[in-house]
DNA sequence: AAGTTTCTCCTAACACGATTCGGAACTATG
DNA sequence: CATAGTTCCGAATCGTGTTAGGAGAAACTT
């Protein structure tokens, strides 16, 4: 009974496919201005129709919040931590943001509260926080000087750069420019070595992170 | 002709009654979830009136974002720096983030994007950069080594904190009592010297801010 | 091969949101 | 008292998400 039967396969292509297409018009239309007449009419179907497929709204935006998240903890799973826990460090918030600031629409689903009335469920959720604690804990093994404060400000301060990013220079890269001294300034306070041992007053500069994948999203309004 | 007029009045004190109950509305039904039928409700009037005083929802929205950034303008003006810079820095810090802690819709309304179709005016966003600019001039008085990344990466810091804050632990105040030492690091950054010349790895953990006014909203759910 | 079941999609309709229109009541002014 | 300006209302429009009921096709059963 637990073959792939006739229309299994039938049903996941047309959530799929519906999926795609929803990503397409949150993209062009926001995530808010999301309509299921767009969506049906990229699929080629009535709004009506995609009730088959998905119980609401709401449960659209869901399996597109469980499928982002999805993809967050894929992507992680595949990046390869320098030995150095200093650069491992790097490398995470690096990953991190650049995940964060390639895609607007997906941020603001999986990290924002853009929808009213839109909670992801249980079943979109727990994903959502084993990718959260997998970070976590990968960032745990960078030391055993790591505490819980030490994650929550680490989390603090990224958040605070891709929020500060997408607000106030959607597109450019005035705040992602300044992750490296971020970074630095946490590990300085975690004590990790400094791979050469320079002065703990430079401010190396690092170049923005290369997005990991995924077009960047056209850039929305301004906001202090 | 400058004269307030009989209706002058009239209509400032509706247009205040009207501001006044659409704040309770979006704190009782969210920011997003307030419809004018309920604002019109609450000021004994039917929906379609409200366009005599306002010309849309998003005028309404408008108007409500204006005196949240006036409020914020006129409250951080009232603060009093100490002469200690990074004793100011601490000030400046927990004004800030108790101002966008006390109140979520109001925070959601000045720092974030949670309407889809709603950008504050021209008339409106001026005085929000005022603000802001204001803010950071105080900033800058701290020490002629502030520069503009400096500004920026602070205001990262920050406003990383007070998302966090209301994202992962709303009513709390996990996040918010790591910001002394959020302060500190980039205080150390910046060079500013400390009152007792305590080893730099120190951590003290300042008690939260308390709000400097305004009852504090109803927590909302949860994101990670 | 015909009948039955199951599934998908459609049209029509409803509820509720913002918004517009035209008119009725009220108020200050001539 | 008449007139103009202002405020408010009821009715109606339009665009949402959503539900109900039926038509057609595809797969399974006999």
């Amino acid at each position: 009974m637990l073959g792939e039967t006739w229309q299994d396969r039938r049903r996941a292509s047309a959530r799929g496919e519906i999926l795609a297409v929803a990503w397409e018009v949150a993209r062009r239309d926001g995530l808010g201005g999301l309509t299921l007449r767009a969506v049906a009419d990229g699929v080629g179907m009535r709004a009506p129709s995609l009730y088959t497929h998905f119980a609401s709204k709401n449960a659209l935006y869901d399996a597109m919040f469980g499928q982002a998240w999805q993809e967050f903890a894929e992507a992680f799973e595949a990046v390869e931590l320098p030995a150095d826990p200093r650069a491992a460090l790097h490398a995470i918030a690096r990953f991190y943001v650049g995940f964060a600031t390639a895609d607007l629409v997906r941020h603001q689903l999986m990290d924002q509260r853009v929808l009213p009335d839109f909670a992801p469920s249980p079943e979109s959720y727990a994903p959502s926080l084993r990718a959260m604690e997998r970070t976590v804990a990968r960032f745990r093994a960078l030391g055993p000087a790591v505490s819980d404060a030490d994650v929550d400000l680490f989390v603090a301060a990224l958040g605070g750069i891709v929020a500060a990013q997408w607000s106030n220079d959607p597109g450019g890269d005035r705040y992602v420019r300044l992750l490296g001294r971020m970074v630095d300034l946490l590990a300085d306070d975690l004590a990790l070595p400094r791979p050469t041992e320079d002065p703990p007053t430079a401010r190396p500069e690092d170049p923005p992170a290369p997005p990991p994948e995924d077009p960047p999203a056209p850039p929305p309004e301004e906001l202090p």
